[in-house]
RNA sequence: GUAGAUGUAGCUCAGUUGGUUAGAGCAUCGGUUUGUGGUACCGAGGGUCGAGGGUUCGAGCCCCUUCAUUUACCCCA
């Protein structure tokens, strides 16, 4: 049979998970710096844990993992589990009695679940970061996979805003580290729902802000059409004017959000959490991204309550975003657990490596196929066996080292196999270096060699 | 879900109004060189032209069906 790969996934070779873990290394690397400790949740959970909370797309895109033994089930069950399954033919329809059990859609719920289960043994406010893949069942295109891994970083148990400062400084050091230039946009749910209660609309603020969204796109004219088209009164659109022609510096941004949130306590209260972002930033010693208060960020996952964030790479052609977070109020509640508010965010590798790519971002260093720096050629079994002990002295000097395996008639092909794996040094030790305890050391680079004692190999390769 | 594009060697792709035995580059293997790679030269292997059906004396090319991949919209990391 021919192989091949479910579509939206993907195998990376070794020249791409060097590229990998040099992004993963520095995410995992800053969220130590600031405090995060690791955890690991099961790639698949219950499926109860997941349905409900990213909103209705969101839950039609879970990847469900049917049931097991479902033939051994007896025989009166098989007809209700045959019904069950006509009716997920006929219409979107979570069965538990087929599928009980799905892949993690993102690390945030699975988190909350873990929070709820571990409450006792865990001090709070508690910082974690998860490096792992997660899977949704999207129709695969550019930047967009059905198995890809995030790097989430949140914190639980602790309403200070400072929490987000800190999630900002983070992120600026991160992408300052990965050389990625970034647009960080931000809101606050708090606000969207202000907007809603002052239009006295809160069905349509999805709507509202996808349509003011499009104004890049489609105009100012475009938008009103669009807000007509969905139902929005010429009042409320009248109403809405300042926003649509929202602009100019977040300070601005914010004097234009007071006088239009005044009569909603909600979003004053959203313009209050916006205000002291803004006031503190300057202490950050933000240098490398790009901040934007964008009221048309709403963002489709359901638990979301205050601040949100969304990143992307401010060059280039490739627009989708590489990071989202937020903070939400009560995501534990649903598992039981009330009062316990949270906020966090998500590093997407798979499109920051695509950025970078693009960009060409990945410094040299990692630009290589392996890291073995020297190669020992083989002559036979006594030349192999003296090199085998040569090799444990240099790699217990922490020099990476390997030796051909085989024996070949063409010594040319060892000489080949280290140009193809870009190793820098290959060692030839044959009768006369044995006998001299030499080694006949060439520079791949240069195609020079030179006779080395051990001593002056270990000083050139350190 | 809606719309478009593409399926030819391991990979990237040519292939003329339908006409002999379907090509190139890269990759692989062998040789020029039995202690030396990357550059050069010579040679070899490798194809059910995505699958099925139709039109035709004749189909990689035209028609139908189907599958796969990919891009955009929606939404998302």
């Amino acid at each position: 049979m021919k192989p091949s790969i479910p579509r939206g996934t993907r195998d990376f070779g070794p020249a791409e998970m060097q590229k990998r873990q040099f992004i993963f290394n520095i995410l995992k690397n800053n969220f130590q710096l600031f405090g995060y400790s690791p955890i690991e949740t099961p790639s698949m959970e219950n499926i109860s844990t997941l349905t409900g909370k990213y909103g209705e797309e969101g839950d039609q895109l879970i990847f469900k993992i049917l049931n097991s033994r479902i033939h051994e089930s007896k025989d009166d069950k098989k007809e209700t589990l045959r019904n069950e399954f006509n009716t997920s033919l006929e219409k979107s329809y979570n069965s538990e009695l087929l599928t009980e059990k799905a892949l993690r859609y993102d690390l945030t719920v699975p988190f909350a679940r873990y929070v709820v289960m571990n409450n006792h043994t865990l001090t709070y406010p508690f910082k974690r970061y998860q490096i792992q893949p997660v899977w949704r069942a999207d129709k695969p295109q550019k930047g967009r996979y059905r198995e890809f891994y995030q790097c989430d970083a949140d914190v639980i148990g602790s309403n200070s805003l400072i929490n987000e400062l800190e999630l900002i400084a983070m992120i600026d050091k991160s992408f300052s580290e990965l050389n990625i230039p970034v647009l960080l946009k931000f809101n606050n749910r708090k606000i969207l729902s202000g907007i809603a209660e002052i239009l006295n609309a809160s069905d349509k603020i999805i709507d509202i802000t996808v349509a003011i969204d499009k104004l890049d796109k489609i105009g100012k004219e475009g938008v009103i059409k669009e807000l007509t088209e969905k139902g929005i009164s010429a009042e409320s659109i009248a109403q809405l004017e300042p926003l649509i022609d929202l602009s100019g510096t977040n300070e601005n941004k914010v004097v234009v959000l007071k006088s239009f949130l005044q009569q909603s306590e909600i979003g004053k209260k959203g313009i209050e959490e916006i205000e002291f972002l803004l006031n503190n930033i300057n202490t950050l010693s933000i240098k490398h991204i790009t901040l934007e208060l964008d009221i048309t960020l709403a963002r489709g996952l359901n638990y979301y309550t205050g601040t949100i964030f969304e990143a992307k790479a401010n060059a280039g052609t490739f627009t989708p975003s590489i990071l989202g977070g937020g903070r939400y109020d009560d995501l534990t509640g649903i598992f039981g657990l009330k009062g316990l508010s949270g906020v966090g965010i998500s590093f997407g590798v798979d499109r920051i490596y695509d950025v970078m790519e693009e960009l060409n971002l990945f410094p040299e260093s990692v630009n290589r196929l392996s890291t073995t720096k020297i190669l020992l050629a083989n002559f036979g079994d006594a030349e192999l066996l003296h090199c085998l002990g040569l090799v444990s002295k240099l790699r217990a000097l922490g020099i990476n080292a390997e030796v051909y395996p085989d024996v070949v008639k063409k010594i040319a092909k060892q000489f080949e196999y280290a140009d193809k794996k870009q190793i820098p040094f290959v060692g030839v030790v044959g009768g006369n270096e044995m006998s001299n305890n030499t080694i006949m050391l060439k520079n791949m680079a240069s195609g020079t060699q030179e006779e080395l004692s051990i001593e002056q190999l270990i000083a050139h390769l350190s």
